[in-house]
DNA sequence: GTTGAGCGTT
C-alpha cells in the first residue's frame, strides 16, 4: 500500500515536456515551446494540514528557490483551511525540483503531495460566476458539503491567510454606501438615532446572497440612466425662451 | 501594477 516507487532517476530537470497539470496531457496543440515561461512555476500542494501556514511552507519550499508567492486558499464561508495551498516559485526549474523532492514529504505530520497548478489562479470574479452557475448550479448557493455547518453562520473571513503585509481586508464585496454628504460625526449621530439597539454587527456584508435574496439591488427604483432629471427650475417652462428677459 | 474566493479538501 505504501509502495510509491520513487523514480528511480532523478527529476529530468525538465524537459520542455512539462507535466504541466500534474502529469495530465497539457495541451495538444502545444507545438514547439522552448519558452521556459511556459513551464508551470506553480504548485499545488495538497493534504495540507489545517493549521498549516505559509510560512511553513516556505522553509522546506524555498530551499529549492525564490518563491513568488504562497498561497492557501480558504473557504469563503466558513474560513476553513481547505487542506491545500499554492506555491509559485520564480522558476519554474526550482519548481519542478521542489516538486520532485517535497512530493511525499511529511510536513506537520502529513504527507504532502505535489503536483503543478493546473490553471492560473483565479480572481474573485471568477469564482463568483462560477457559483453562479458551474460547481453548484443549485440556486442556493449551497457551499461545499465538506464544509458547511450552519453554526457557522455566514461571518466574513477577516482572516489573512498571507502573512505578508498586505492589507487583504475586505474580501466581500464592498459597497459604497452611506450618504457622501454625511461626515463621520453626523453618520454616527444619525446612526445612533436610527438604530439606537442595532448591534455593532455592522462590520461588513457577508458574501451577498442571504439565502434567498434575490433582490440584490439596494435601490433599483432610482434609475440614473432613465429620464433625466427633470428641470432644476419649475418655474422655466421654456428655458432657451423666456430665460432672459433681454434679447 | 494586478489578481487572495486558486483546481486536488473527507
Amino acid at each position: 500500500m505504501r509502495g510509491r516507487s520513487y523514480s528511480p532517476s532523478p527529476p529530468p530537470r525538465y524537459s520542455r515536456r512539462g507535466g504541466g497539470g500534474g502529469g495530465r496531457s497539457p495541451s495538444p496543440r502545444r507545438r514547439y515551446a522552448p519558452r521556459e515561461s511556459d513551464l508551470p512555476t506553480s504548485l499545488l500542494v495538497r493534504n495540507l494540514r489545517h493549521d498549516c501556514r505559509p510560512e511553513d511552507l516556505r522553509r522546506p519550499f524555498g530551499q529549492f528557490g525564490p518563491l513568488k508567492d504562497i498561497y492557501l486558499p480558504k473557504d469563503y464561508y466558513t474560513g476553513q483551511p481547505r487542506g491545500f495551498g499554492f506555491i509559485q516559485f520564480v522558476d519554474p526549474a526550482d519548481a519542478a525540483d521542489a516538486k520532485y523532492h517535497m512530493d511525499g514529504q511529511v510536513l506537520l505530520g502529513r504527507e504532502l503531495t505535489v503536483v503543478f497548478a493546473e490553471e492560473n489562479r483565479k480572481k474573485p470574479t471568477e469564482m463568483r460566476v462560477r457559483e453562479r452557475s458551474g460547481r453548484y448550479s443549485d440556486r442556493r448557493r449551497t457551499p461545499p458539503r465538506y464544509s458547511r455547518s450552519p453554526r457557522y453562520s455566514r461571518s466574513p473571513p477577516r482572516h489573512r491567510t498571507h502573512s505578508r503585509s498586505r492589507d487583504y481586508d475586505s474580501p466581500p464585496p464592498k459597497r459604497r454606501e452611506y450618504s457622501r454628504s454625511l461626515s463621520p460625526e453626523d453618520r454616527r449621530h444619525s446612526r445612533e438615532r436610527s438604530h439606537p439597539s442595532r448591534e455593532r454587527s455592522y462590520s461588513r456584508s457577508p458574501p451577498p446572497n442571504n439565502g434567498d435574496a434575490r433582490s440584490r439591488s439596494p435601490s433599483p427604483e432610482k434609475g440614473p440612466v432613465l429620464s433625466r432629471s427633470p428641470s432644476p427650475n419649475r418655474d422655466a417652462r421654456e428655458p432657451a425662451r423666456s430665460r432672459s428677459p433681454s434679447q
